[in-house]
This record gives C-alpha cells, sequence and structure tokens, in this order.
DNA sequence: TAGTGGTCTAGACCACTCC
DNA sequence: GAGTGGTCTAGACCACTAA
C-alpha cells in the first residue's frame, strides 16, 4: 500500500512512481541539486518519499528517459550536465579533414533592441511588445559562410549582454548566456523548412540568388521548459544532411 | 537466482530480462504470433522462461519501447499491426480543408528491369549487380504533382510486382507489397537533404528549373530490419516543414 | 570493504475489460 | 466474476566504484 504521500500538491489518484517523478523533477528544476551533483541513493528516497526501493527506481528511471539524469553503477544518479550544443551537428555537415565536428567561427554582425515580432513571441509564448535584443550572426569556416542567424531574446533576462562588446561573444552563445545572464539552454524545439535564398541572404552567405536554403527555426528552453531564445537560422542546403528513424 | 534459461543460443550472463525479450522478438520475427495477436499472458510467460513476473514485465516494456508489442490494460498485449504509412505526414504539409491528412493519388510512370545501382545496392546491403525491379512514380492532388519517387526493389522477392498493370497499383505500395509479395514493411531508415531542382525533376512536378527541393531517401526495413526496398522522393520545398524536439 | 546502482523474486492489491 | 495488465512491496544477491 502506498504510504506517506510526499508530494501534497497532486492528485492522490497518480500512480506513487509518477508522483515521486514529478517531486524530484521538480526539485531539480528549483536547483535543490547543481548539475554534476548526485541525488541521494534510492534508499534515502525510498525512505523519505515513503515508498519501495522499486517504486523509486521506477520513477528515476523516467527521469533518465527524460534526460534530467544520469545513473552510473557504483556510483550513483546525478544531475544531467547539459551538453547541450546547438543542431549543427545533427543537421549540418560540419566536420574537419579527420571527420571530428568543427565548431565555426561566429561574428555578430548587428545588434539591436526592438518590440518582439509578433511571431516571435507567439512562439516564445511571450506577449506582443514584449522588448527584445536581437542579434544578427554569421557564422563561417575559414571565412566562408555557411550560417546566418537572427536571434531574439528577451531583454530583461538578457541585458547583461547589451554592455559586453560583440566582438568578444566567442563562437558559442550559450555558455555567454549561463555566464552573463545565470540562464541555461538543456533544450530546443526545432522546425526544418527550405526555401530559396533571398538576395539579401544569397549574398551574405555567398550564394547565388534563388539557391536552394534550409531555415532552421528553434526555440530553445531552460529546464523548466520555459522558452529563453528564438533563433532562425540559414544555411546552404548542399551542407545540409539529417537522419531519421521511423516506424 | 535466475533459473531455467530459455534462450539458450544467449551469453549467460546477459540479464534474464535482456535473453527472454531477444526471444521473445525473435519469435514475433518468425512469425509465431500474428499481428492483432495476443502474446501469452504475463503470468504465462513468467512460467515458460522460469521467471518471475516483474522481470517478465521488464523485458516486455522493452519490446514495447521498440514500437513491436502494445499493452492494453485488461485486454493483454498484442503485436502491433503496423500502421506504418510512409513518412509524408512527417515531412510534408499534405492536409486537406479540415486538416486531415490526405493521401496522394499515384500514377507509375515507368516500371522496369535493371541491374540494382551501386549506392543502392550498397544502402541495401546486397551484392553489386543484383537484379532490380525499378519504379517510378508521380503523385499529386488533383493533377498537382507533389511527390516525384524512383523505387527499387530486388526482383526476387517482389517478382509478383511483374504480372501487374501498373496501373492498379493505388494510391499506397506498402499493402501491394504485403498482398502480392508477402512482405511486411515495419520501419525505415530516412535521410533528407535538399537540392535546386535538375530540369528533368523541375519538369515533372511543374516547377522552375533550380527551384529548391527536399530529397528523401528511405531504406523501408521488415520486423527483422532486413532492407525490402529503397526509394528517393522529391517534393517541392514549399510544403516541406519537419519538427524535432532535442535536447 | 563499504556503498552504489542493477537484477530478480514471490507475492499483494488495484483498475480495467469482457462476459 | 474471471482474467488481464498496472502498481507496489520488502526483501535478496550481483557488479561496479572508490577509499
Amino acid at each position: 500500500m502506498p504510504s506517506l504521500p510526499s508530494s501534497p500538491s497532486h492528485d492522490g489518484r497518480l500512480p506513487l512512481y509518477h508522483r515521486i517523478r514529478d517531486t524530484l523533477h521538480a526539485e531539480i528544476t528549483a536547483h535543490k541539486w547543481k548539475p554534476g551533483e548526485p541525488l541521494p541513493t534510492e534508499a534515502e528516497l525510498a525512505k523519505s518519499h515513503g515508498a519501495s526501493i522499486g517504486t523509486v527506481r521506477k520513477a528515476v528511471e523516467s527521469l533518465v528517459a527524460a534526460g534530467v539524469v544520469e545513473r552510473l553503477q557504483g556510483k550513483g544518479t546525478f544531475i544531467r550536465r547539459p551538453d547541450f550544443q546547438s543542431s549543427l551537428f545533427r543537421f549540418f555537415r560540419f566536420a574537419g579533414a579527420d571527420g571530428a565536428p568543427r565548431v565555426p567561427e561566429s561574428r555578430i554582425l548587428k545588434r539591436d533592441e526592438t518590440p518582439m515580432p509578433v511571431t516571435v513571441a507567439a512562439a516564445m509564448n511571450l506577449t506582443v511588445g514584449t522588448r527584445a535584443i536581437r542579434l544578427l550572426r554569421l557564422r563561417s569556416f575559414d571565412g566562408k559562410p555557411v550560417l546566418l542567424e537572427e536571434i531574439f531574446l528577451p531583454r530583461d533576462r538578457f541585458k547583461p549582454l547589451l554592455e559586453i562588446d560583440p566582438c568578444e561573444f566567442g563562437a558559442l552563445l550559450y555558455p555567454l548566456y549561463e555566464q552573463y545572464c545565470g540562464v541555461l539552454v538543456t533544450s530546443a524545439r526545432e522546425t526544418l523548412s527550405a526555401e530559396a535564398a533571398s538576395p539579401r541572404h544569397a549574398k551574405l552567405l555567398g550564394l547565388e540568388t534563388g539557391a536552394p536554403v534550409i531555415v532552421i527555426e528553434r526555440v530553445a528552453l531552460a529546464l523548466d521548459r520555459k522558452p529563453l531564445e528564438w533563433r532562425q537560422s540559414r544555411g546552404p542546403a548542399d551542407q545540409f544532411r539529417y537522419h531519421v528513424e521511423i516506424r
């Protein structure tokens, strides 16, 4: 019999392992433990949640499946340090001569403040008119452009970015967000589409107008799944390749 | 203690639930039960495999995760009847006015016999020079072309297709494969890319030469993961949209 | 050697489906 | 009411890690 339900805010009819999972997830989201830190042992969790080890195990297993924690036999269960590295390597063949992934250089072409465009606000679940920081960013290998990105960030949360010289942004933005704004991207929703390059995009990417271009629209999310960043990336279609398994 | 290992061909050091899963999967692949039929109950499986119910349950759970069986509370565990419907609706926005998915009409432009091209043979793990049936197929809505497909099938397995009038192929090929060749597609590996339409493709699809086109290369697989069909589909990029969740 | 997660047991009771 | 899968228990022993 389930005893001592320890997640008072939940419907008691939910399975116990489900409630334990939700409680743990909420605690992790609230940074009760930092990334890399261990959770309490299964025995401790069982005791503190008034459940058997098997039930706790089932709860933890679903957190593993969700990518929130990681179990290492003989060591413990750890909060996953997100190695979220954008989807570049999933979608584009950016590899060095040895096949190892290569991060393209990055140049900020423009940084300004605007109201969030309607479509962006909608995708991020923000009210229209929220103030935004907009970045226009060109990424390249050895000076050859490969990716053009337009990025919108809610201004209030990302204000510190306005005070840094864009030349010092570096090749990756997400570490910057973490360092200066205390904001951690852990997942994203992306939509792929394709189009013919507009004259402006073609020029910036070094393509012919009308050449096929892949468009990746991304909403980057925090651990609690709140939208943090909206981004649209365009790259030449001939660099693009994506693999799926379906059934 | 694990007792009576019932999967003699396996390394005894593998976990029992793992061996049970593999045994069940092999039996399903060998058509011990037909799609839609129920597996034995958990209690029966536990007895016949000399394991406890919990262990059998873990094995069955992994088959559920792999999409091979389906559990219905109070009813039983059933071999999944594959509703594999190609990836059209995953990749392209083919919907009617009410938003319901719409299957495009299909016309076979050409059917002939050739040796498997090298790249196709490689993708299907066949020896180069295997004889093939090649189909060229145009799919459209109300006469407007939306997808151009080139299909290669190993001739020996699909011989009956050579004796049917291509006009009677119908809108979907996989039911045809099943009916005439006793071959069931249950999953597929696909690779997406994009290119500028060649003059020939553009003409058949009703596009301008050079317009962006999405290319989907598919290897369709049987339940035992043997390649059955190789297919390359091309469609206008403006119809294309694909959604992924990453972390 | 002590402590962790990984596997496994042999039951119990519950929720659901079907007759 | 009989039979199914769904949840849960309270242990056991094993494999692995680290001191």
